[in-house]
DNA sequence: TTGTACGCGTTATCAA
DNA sequence: TTGATAACGCGTACAA
């Protein structure tokens, strides 16, 4: 074997070793004896435009195999702006110690439905766990190896996102997000999922209905108290300040006294919201409980949402939230949006869900 | 080569306005009268390999916090080949709808370190789902927008991480991989920790134990095996073939008749290996109380690994697998290639668990 | 101490 | 139909 001194010419010439060691579309360019700008041409299959000699394709697609070549994502990425990558970012830790408050249901329908979109998922965990760039503006920024973004969690950085969206970059989030106007969401309607439940309880003939909600600002609290409260007007029920129990630590406040003044008033159905911690619903459970009331003989429980899974009793009546159908949902809108398409319909249905926990009212003389 | 006057400037003067709309290093530099390349000098912190005026500094950074430039990942990757990710692919799908089979506590330690180490995480998405370049060549290759990449998952196929070996492109396999020299890996020192137990039995007395196995030629089950006949020699104790009972069905092949046929042969104890399925543990504990026995009265029973967590009865003589521990190996083992420095030590030591499964052998005569 | 020039590997636009 | 050539944004020898 001869190789000849040659002194590695610079530039022009690509010579056989680079930097990483692994064939560029130079090389395979070479091999065919063609020109590196028609073997991206064949390789990015787009020779119906182009049209390109058959036999010239032959010879590349050969090429290629023979060496192996195989694209760099960063260099397609820097030049096409496309690498057919979809990004998750979430803010809390990907995988917490706790599982069931971690985000695994919606990423099932995330990693399925890019599958099916035909793009490759990448996950960026969040700078929560105080990784190179937490705290600086980059923590969110290498999310742009990724032709679009998902962001799951509430509390995505508004500074960062605005940036973001205003750069243009493909942008999602799951959860309502209205402040942030220009930024695509997709969330579950919980309005009129509430409202649904709300109907089901006055159609059985409660006529006095309490929420018992957090004090939380966030837009899957609101919306659940827009859609009980739009519930009670369509079915002409009260909708006062007092059908709704506002707390900020449900688990001290709602005692067994307040809960037996509400059925002295009349109430007979008490709704509460899920949250996070499920700490509305879990305080009402364990308050009727102690107020020796049983559902749904003395008194009609729901929950907007579904209860903590750990329980093995008799389904709750409330809705599901499609978690992974939601998923799926953002994921077909970043494609959208990557596309340079419109965001389509942001608002997914939970489905109703009866349960054992409802009735009609008792009747006043027992 | 002198550039002909051509209508929009190539290159020289940045506009203000580029493709992605967020400022580069160039706008940078023209915000602070310098060149780019001052910029990216600064910018990088290399000030004390090629010192730049304080008063420059100074400028160069309040002109990249007016723009608020973010570096490109992309282009960052390309030119310095590195961006200080660490990529993570695993087989099987990442988010399975069964979580007791997902690696989840790999991917705990493996956040946890990552972080340490200042580095962020990318996560990709296994061929299994289908994803974009699933069969092709491609379906690995995009790991290389990452520094370096850790493989989980025992299904790794070869040729592909063959070829990102050759490539220097750094790679750790979580779990012992051998076949493919240059390959890094780190796993869990099953050698070790399978012959302590067997230490611990034979001290309390036992002459005679048996160990059952799934019929797999994964490391992670002849490992366990190789220690299991190397404790039993330490101890003095025979070794022959009888020793082992490896079937492929363990369910069905394990049955009471067996189990009493050993008893009779003056076997006390008896060990199951700890597989994905855990197969052999299950059946022997099932086998076991189906033959009306009992641990550690008639016999004593032990695990080579943890039994399903699902199991809230006594717990099992065996040995812990740090899984979390093992993701952290692993990300400082990948650190280390990617700085270009040795592999260290790829085991991690199972830490010996005593349980209520094992005691003395029964005297003979009852 | 700072600026010039080039390369990283790919896509895309033109002439030829 | 094909082949130069210019970006894409950043890092870095080397020259000034």
């Amino acid at each position: 074997m001869e190789t000849p001194p040659q002194r590695q010419r610079p530039g022009r010439a690509p010579a056989q070793g680079n930097r990483t060691g692994r064939p560029r579309q130079a090389e395979v360019a070479r091999l065919a004896g063609v020109s590196q700008a028609t073997v991206s041409l064949v390789l990015a299959g787009r020779t119906d435009k182009v049209s390109i000699a058959p036999e010239t394709q032959r010879r590349v697609l050969e090429a290629a195999r023979t060496l192996g070549y195989v694209p760099d994502p960063a260099a397609r990425r820097l030049a096409a702006a496309r690498n057919n990558m979809l990004g998750v970012f979430s803010f809390t830790a990907t995988f917490p110690t706790d599982v069931r408050h971690s985000y695994y249901p919606f990423l099932v329908g995330v990693e399925c439905e890019a599958a099916e979109q035909g793009y490759d998922l990448v996950l960026f965990t969040g700078s929560s766990t105080g990784g190179a760039g937490s705290g600086g503006p980059e923590a969110l920024s290498r999310v742009r190896l990724a032709d679009g973004c998902l962001f799951l969690g509430r509390h995505a950085p508004a500074a960062e996102l605005r940036r973001l969206v205003d750069d243009g970059f493909p942008v999602v989030h799951l959860g309502r997000r209205d402040e942030l106007d220009g930024l695509s969401w997709v969330g579950a309607d919980y309005i009129s999922a509430s409202r649904e439940v709300v109907a089901h309880l006055a159609a059985l003939g409660h006529r006095k209905i309490v929420l018992v909600r957090e004090d939380d600002e966030a837009p899957a609290s609101t919306d659940r108290e827009h859609g009980f409260l739009k519930g009670l007007e369509e079915a002409g029920l009260p909708a006062g300040p007092d059908a709704v129990f506002r707390t900020a630590d449900p688990a001290s406040a709602l005692t067994p006294d307040v809960l037996r003044g509400w059925l002295d008033a009349g109430v007979t159905a008490l709704v509460a919201e899920e949250t996070d911690t499920g700490a509305a619903w879990l305080a009402l459970e364990r308050t009727v409980a102690e107020a020796g009331l049983s559902a749904p003989d003395d008194l009609s429980l729901a929950v907007l949402g579904s209860p903590p899974p750990e329980r093995d009793s008799a389904p709750v009546t409330g809705f599901d939230i499609p978690r992974t159908e939601l998923g799926a949902a953002a994921v077909r809108m970043l494609v959208a949006l990557v596309a340079g398409e419109e965001a389509q319909e942001p608002l997914v249905a939970c489905p109703f869900r009866p349960g054992a926990s409802v009735g009609p009212p008792p009747t006043p003389a027992g």
